[in-house]
Parts: structure tokens; C-alpha cells; sequence
DNA sequence: ATGCCTCCCCGAGGGAGA
């Protein structure tokens, strides 16, 4: 099963971007981040034509993230549990059941700048709730996965020039840090589980060239559990999509794993 | 790089992104 993470910047600014992807690369899963748009004004239809059942989870203007699926999507939870208070719309979750079930959570993690200030608190507050999420994926020792726009650059080899991010939200040592701390509960970065080096991004500003200067970074990341780990045949980037006609700043990022 | 684009809100120009 292929599963692929996007963060499409805008689902209906961008819906031929999408539907030409979908049908092309052909994701068994696509999880969506920053839809931007409420769920009664989705372009649910459009999707599910291609076959697609289409779960969202939406606020107006900003934020919001959606999973896609080929095959039935069960038990969807929508927002990451911790704060009753949190509106923004960054957090959904799935069970596709494949040979197994696999849960998968797609997630817009906050970007935090700037730094220091109440973004930023907001950012790590979110982090710590998702520490505790993924403590108990990791206590049920399933198949599960979390996949989205972290807004971590976790290595300097992730970035095409790290010191330009030396004071960003993305880069400081305590966003790192709350990064790692969730990692280290026994996940698998999948990405960094096939490939090493340099100049491997997901994320290409508009301004100032940077695509054509593969002036990037890495930020949208797959989590797995040991479980899932097990399972993970490969991952890949699909940078070049970033070249093509009205392209998001992000790329897909995939998984194939044996589900 | 204190923002060179692009999205959203709407119907001008500001917030948000990274």
C-alpha cells in the first residue's frame, strides 16, 4: 500500500494540481494538509469521482487537513486530544484496512514563528500533546503511522542552508528537541530509514527561486510505529512535482508499506 | 532576508505561511 503525505496549500486554489496527482501517482492514501477550506465547500465530489472516499477535517481560511483513501476509512477521529479549547484544525485519524489495519494520523503541526511569542508557545504546547498521542500509539502496539507537515527541519543536513534557519521556529534547538523526544519513544523516521545525505527536501519557498536553486528543506515527515516499521518497504520523495504548472511549496512525500 | 510569493478572507489590503 502507498501512502503519501501533501501539504496541498489550498484545495481549491489547487484542485487540478490535486486531481492530475491523484490520478498519476495514484495513492492507495493521500493525507492533506492545509486545505484551507470549511467541509460543506471541499471539493468532495471531484475526489470521491476518482475513487477516493474523502475525510476532512476543515476550519475557514487557514489550516485544515484531510485524508483520501482507495480503500474504506474506519473509526475517523478529527483534532488532537489535550485541549478542548484548540480550534485550529490540524489533526485527523484513520484505520485503512488493508492485509491489516493500519491507523494513520495526518497532521499540520503549528509553525511556531515567531520566536519567541505566543506562536511559538503554541507550538510546543501542540508538541506535548502530540508526545502524549504518541505514547499511547506506541502502547498499543499496532500498525500506525503519523504522517504531515511537521514544521521540523530535524538535521542541518535537512536544509539547503541551515543557518539561515538559526533563529526560526523550525530549527531551534527546542523545537528539535520536542521532535526528537517523540522519535525516541521508539519511531521510525521513515524517510531517514532509506536515505542519508544531504539536499533531500520536501518544502521549496516561492520567493527568490528557490526550487531552482534547491534552496529547500525537509519538514514533512512519516512517524512509525515498530509495528508499522516492520511493514515499510520504502520511501521516497516526489520532488519533481514542485517543477510542474501552479505547484503547492510542498512535495508529496511517500510510504510503501506491506499492508 | 524586517518576506523577493501565494493562499485565504472578500471585493481593499491584511493575516498567515516558513
Amino acid at each position: 500500500m502507498k501512502i503519501a503525505t501533501f501539504n496541498i496549500n489550498g484545495v481549491k486554489a489547487r484542485i487540478d494540481t490535486l486531481t492530475t496527482w491523484l490520478t498519476e501517482s495514484a495513492p492507495d492514501v493521500a493525507v492533506l494538509q492545509e486545505v484551507k477550506s470549511v467541509d460543506e465547500g471541499f471539493p468532495r465530489q471531484i475526489i470521491e469521482d476518482l475513487g477516493y472516499n474523502v475525510e476532512t477535517h476543515g476550519q475557514k481560511g487557514f489550516n485544515g487537513v484531510a485524508i483520501l483513501s482507495k480503500l474504506p476509512l474506519e473509526d475517523v477521529t478529527r483534532g488532537l486530544p489535550g485541549d478542548d479549547t484548540d480550534e485550529q484544525a490540524r489533526w485527523i485519524e484513520a484505520t485503512v484496512i488493508g492485509d491489516k489495519a493500519v491507523r494513520i494520523c495526518g497532521l499540520y503541526l503549528p509553525n511556531g514563528n515567531p520566536a519567541p511569542g505566543p506562536k511559538y508557545d503554541y507550538k510546543l504546547a501542540w508538541m506535548d500533546r502530540l508526545y502524549t498521542r504518541a505514547c499511547d500509539l506506541m502502547s498499543a502496539e499496532e500498525p500506525a503511522l503519523m504522517c504531515g507537515d511537521y514544521n521540523i527541519i530535524p538535521q542541518p543536513e535537512d536544509a539547503a542552508h541551515p543557518s539561515a534557519w538559526a533563529d526560526d521556529a523550525l530549527f531551534l534547538p527546542q523545537s528539535r528537541a520536542a521532535f526528537r523526544k517523540i522519535v525516541n519513544l521508539g519511531f521510525t523516521e521513515a524517510f531517514r530509514a532509506r536515505h542519508a545525505g544531504p539536499a533531500h527536501y520536501s518544502f521549496w519557498d516561492y520567493q527568490a527561486g528557490a526550487w531552482d536553486r534547491n534552496d529547500g528543506i525537509r519538514i514533512d515527515h512519516f512517524l512509525l510505529t515498530p509495528q508499522c516499521a516492520d511493514l515499510l518497504n520504502d520511501c521516497w520523495i516526489e520532488s519533481d512535482i514542485r517543477g510542474r504548472e501552479k505547484p503547492s511549496d510542498h512535495v508529496p512525500v511517500w510510504v510503501d508499506i506491506s499492508i
